[in-house]
DNA sequence: GTTTTTGCATTGCAGTCGCAATGTAAAACG
DNA sequence: CGTTTTACATTGCGACTGCAATGCAAAAAC
């Protein structure tokens, strides 16, 4: 078993531990028991508890992006570009207690990165690729008549999505709120859809 | 000085220490540091730690409605729909320095009280009552000609200002992006404006 | 073979934590 | 007046923390 594989082993226990007990639980003592390991072990692959927390916020960043790829693929070539936002989007939602539980996770990174700016780097660059593909996505799928200005629109596409997702976790809303708040945030950018979406393009 | 006021400035010296150093800080010994007082007092205000986080986070949230209130009260007797509603969301961005150190503990309680759902109950109300108060708004200010669902308007409207602050706080935006995703919400909620209304602060 | 390195486990330590217990001075009360 | 209550301050305790140090068996290198 290499060292990268262990280290994830940990990380997951590590995400665990923050998705049911919060990120001030998680230490080097808790992370190992949950993980079914010695302390000392984790001490061996990560020297430090803050080594620790930002390998796990890398794995968090990981599991992010695959989720992303899988939904896309599930899609077929040639998605049309709204069914596509809408895919990836309702994926980066928090509807499901899979989903809930590394929402929660993201969330509490996000809290403890905004008091440590220097780990927040990474979290950096996965925002500033999203955006550009939300607005490429927008500029292919928007029709002619909108004028709506496709960064923009992405970062508002992008805003809403983390919001909703904040709110999902804090059990303010039930599902199909977010959902047709989100639907109609498409329908804004992009027209309202007819049955048959995008297939109407010349 | 009464009971109320000293909880007040225990839960204001809280605030700080969790704007600067992560709610993981906060101790009672910390917060009495920087209250400038005796741990012992601050124990004597609040018998357990938890009772002094619940009630930081219900002055969060009058900080959060005193500040909504002050905006709208600045901005005269009926102001129009619109620049009402962006007078107030730009409010509850954290924009500045004071607004950011608020936002980072909003954030970090909101990351709080996902694993611990009995202290969010406030939050939900102040969340519902925020949303009827923004859909009477676009209800108020939307062109005949658009079909858009106030109440869904209201649910991606509050999103895209949390989101845009969670990514304000992680610094992944400068403040005219986000504004600029803000009016951009705007004029899809409520048609584009001509030059001058509303657009020229902040 | 021996030696060195690797991969872990165990132990220990200084520091911090929440919190209870206790002390004490002033205020409120009868 | 004495007594009780309030408003703190101080101390202490057991639990927990990150982390260094050490131990130790197996593998790798020589």
């Amino acid at each position: 078993m290499d060292h990268r594989e262990r280290r994830t082993l940990i990380a997951d226990a590590l995400m665990r531990v923050a998705a049911e007990r919060g990120l001030e639980a998680v230490s080097l003592r808790h992370v190992a028991a949950e993980a079914g390991v010695s302390s000392g072990m984790v001490q061996h692959y990560f020297r430090t508890r803050d080594e620790m927390m930002t390998f796990a916020l890398s794995v968090v960043h990981e599991h992010h992006e695959a989720r992303i790829g899988a939904a896309i693929a599930a899609l077929g070539p040639d998605p049309a570009p709204r069914a596509l936002l809408r895919t990836m989007l309702v994926e980066l939602l928090p509807l499901d207690e899979a989903r809930r539980a590394d929402g929660r996770v993201a969330l509490a990174f996000l809290a403890y990165t905004a008091v440590r700016p220097e780990v927040a780097a990474g979290l950096h660059q996965e925002t500033v690729g999203l955006l550009a593909f939300l607005a490429g996505q927008i500029r292919a799928g928007r029709p002619a008549d909108r004028r709506v200005d496709p960064d923009r629109a992405a970062v508002g596409l992008l805003a809403i999505v983390e919001g909703l997702g904040v709110y999902l976790l804090g059990g303010h809303y039930p599902a199909e709120t977010a959902l047709a708040a989100l639907d109609a945030q498409l329908d804004l950018i992009m027209g309202p859809t007819d049955v048959g979406v995008g297939r109407d393009r010349d």
